[in-house]
DNA sequence: CACAGCTCCTGGCAGC
DNA sequence: TGCTGCCAGGAGCTGT
């Protein structure tokens, strides 16, 4: 599932491929990804367009074909995968919904799920004007982060808003309150000043090192040239359940929280603040 | 305002 | 081997 490290290294293989390139052919299989417009309009206003940049928004990848912004959110197994040429495997691929035809280069979005969804607009505020603060941006200082946290809220649920903090998904979330030491059920506005200077720093690191680090993958993410992450083998808790917590060793459990699972170290993330 | 539950969708897996 | 049925989950929605 591409949380914000994945989707920014997308954007990047995007750009390093596509840039300035012309769209020759589009051509739709599944039209069932597009949110708006329809496929006809879709096609034609998308063909002999130039994209002149791409730029990421949270999850959100942002194509600019000025005047229109081609918008992606990937949700669960979406994926971009660019080629210099068509490609015969992903030409019989069932699960390839579209393809576009660069001067140089073929990009294919690929989705097995089907949760996907791809935009052009004219406008992007109201888009990107509903998403919270960029958790790697200057705004997002611990002051900021700590008013966002002035909520009687539990705390994972309230990371993963993306009306909030914009990037962040189940994985990240769960690597960050491990590595700051917070279960995921407390209060967010029960935080002292010390643990929300803690959290702020861990979402910013964990986010980081899963950028250096390509991604994860743990089943269905690849990169633009179908590379797979390796931030798998850094987790501490995501996926883990049963295995011991890198720095005490106490077994990793799985719990339900807000409808999702949720990882933690019971001894290094108690339900009470600690001390 | 907080949050539980439902929807979308399919591959992977457990159980028989 | 092959079937059934359950599960995962981002985000938008409704209902409590």
């Amino acid at each position: 599932m591409p949380e914000l490290p994945e989707v920014e290294r997308i954007v990047r293989g995007l750009r390093q491929s596509l840039l300035g390139q012309r769209v020759e052919r589009v051509s739709i299989r599944w039209p069932g990804i597009l949110a708006s417009p329809d496929g006809e309009a879709f096609t034609s206003l998308l063909c002999g367009a130039t994209l002149h940049a791409v730029e990421r928004r949270g999850k959100m990848i942002l194509m600019s074909f000025s005047p229109w912004w081609l918008t992606i959110h990937l949700r669960m197994t979406g994926q971009f995968q660019v080629r210099p040429a068509p490609d015969a495997a992903l030409e019989a691929d069932k699960h390839v919904h579209l393809r576009l035809d660069f001067e140089r280069a073929v990009l294919y979005y690929r989705d097995v799920r089907k949760f996907g969804r791809l935009a052009l607009v004219a406008d992007l505020s109201h888009i990107a004007g509903g998403l919270g603060l960029e958790p790697l941006s200057a705004e997002f200082t611990p002051q900021a982060f700590g008013g966002l946290l002035a909520r009687r809220r539990q705390l994972k649920p309230l990371l993963l808003d993306q009306r909030l903090i914009a990037g962040l998904g189940n994985i990240y979330v769960d690597e960050a309150l491990w590595r700051a030491g917070l279960h995921p059920q407390r209060l967010a506005n029960s935080l002292s000043p010390e643990e929300i200077a803690r959290l702020h720093g861990a979402v910013q690191q964990v986010l980081r090192e899963a950028i250096d680090h390509g991604g994860t993958t743990l089943r269905d993410y690849r990169g633009t040239q179908d590379e797979r992450g390796r931030h798998q083998e850094a987790l501490a808790v995501y996926g883990r359940a049963g295995q011991p917590c890198p720095r005490c060793s106490t077994p990793i459990v799985r719990i339900r929280v807000g409808g999702r699972g949720t990882h933690l170290c019971p001894a290094c993330q108690p339900i009470s603040p600690a001390q």
